[in-house]
DNA sequence: ACAAACATACCGACGGTCGGTATTGATATG
DNA sequence: CATATCAATACCGACCGTCGGTATGTTTGT
């Protein structure tokens, strides 16, 4: 019975269809949700998902690349910043990607979230990754390069180095888990500690593998684990 | 205890259907591998298999820790061994799980093989992976601890460090993914070097986390990404 | 006899396909 | 300038095979 919209251009439907697609996930987790729950919320029919996107995985990869192109978008300020000291760089660049999470809380990281909470939906969790990965990377492994070529990072071999570090970087994701099934308030404290022990031995991991002082790299806003159990528990 | 037809125990049949199981995973991936495959190949009929087990996902859960408790069997004599000072025992610790790697192939290596041609099986690898890390960590943290204790490395806190280092290491398998899709012999040669690398790399990562000389974490054996390369090409 | 160990028929949900219809914009024509 | 034409595009909804899982009946060992 729904009738078609003049308006919409093919990219609009397609970006509508990510926006329902991507709230689901959000709200019941990805592996929950079906083409069906989508077409529904979406207002569209079967024959219309399957016109704009060949299958559900050809959606699921659009709507990553969405993702990863938000990313992109903030990051690449990295490099076009001028007149910047090899350190200063690294450091804009773990402040963007800093900001970035901030920002993104609620937002996108509940897509994270949101599949952290069942064991089946670790292989999305692993794709959105891989795609901040990529994202990241290519960028990341200029920084370091320069960095190398001022001395400053005492490694040989950028290209290696940057998606090792990124990944070191996301294991944060394996520590969250940890954060579900909290009850008492002493709980909620024990895993905000657990977290942050687990950042700054991260940043630890990538400060000395750089060849920089410990404590250089701060992963996440200093209020990140406190937030995170915070607004975990008031839902 | 009650013996059933065909001299069959309960665990015996367990033990069959994981073997089954185990054997399709390999062979055509884990998602590709539905009960009914396992059924028809166990030659057990599907009330057979929903009599020992809950779900599909209890049964991949128990054939899991079977993995995970074979590992455990020849890890647990890290902490056994007695007399060994503590970076001995570090260095037990990777001959252990490096020896272990060795002899798992193609056994169950070829589970994380065969897992890592199909995107959607990341999930699979991850639980995977999770089991290992499980497996490892008590063990890994107390030899980590007796090394703090002797002054040996330079971190605070074994139990934080411990699961770091051990994903760390197995990064591994997000490099792997980019051996497949070799056709020349050039093309073989990058991808041996490039794993080299990667593999040198995280070496590195754990060595100055740990603050022991760069290239005493040796993960593999020396000839670990030449046949990896070449055994995947014999097929 | 009785419970464990199977077997079989069946179910609903899922991802995906298919034949068909409505809407559109470009172009040809009166 | 208005309109008929028409192929491409956007969309619909019934239908299909497969999957994980269940309900219920049957055999087998003690």
């Amino acid at each position: 019975m729904t009738r078609r919209r003049k308006n919409f251009r093919p990219e609009d439907r397609r970006n509508q269809i990510f926006d329902c697609a991507q709230q689901l996930f959000q709200t019941k987790g990805y592996s929950r949700t079906s083409i069906n729950d989508i077409m529904n919320i979406a207002g569209v029919s079967k024959g219309a998902f399957y016109h704009h996107f060949d299958s559900k995985e050809a959606m699921v990869d659009g709507l990553l690349r969405r993702y990863a192109d938000q990313i992109r978008g903030a990051y690449d300020a990295v490099l076009e910043t001028q007149g910047l000291s090899a350190l200063d760089r690294y450091k804009l660049h773990l402040q963007i990607l800093r900001d970035r999470q901030a920002l993104a809380e609620p937002q996108s990281m509940m897509l994270i979230i949101a599949s952290l909470l069942n064991e089946e939906d670790s292989g999305f969790q692993d794709r959105l990754m891989e795609e901040i990965v990529a994202a990241v990377v290519p960028v990341f492994a200029e920084v370091l390069r320069l960095g190398i070529e001022d001395g400053v990072f005492l490694i040989d071999d950028p290209v290696t180095a940057a998606p090792l570090i990124v990944r070191i970087a996301n294991q944060h994701r394996y520590v969250l888990k940890t954060a579900f099934g909290i009850k008492s308030a002493e709980d909620q404290k024990a895993v905000v500690k657990k977290i942050e022990d687990s950042l700054k031995m991260q940043g630890l991991a990538i400060d000395r593998l750089l060849g920089i002082p410990d404590g250089t790299t701060q992963l996440r806003h200093v209020n990140y684990a406190s937030d995170f159990v915070a607004n975990l528990h008031a839902k």
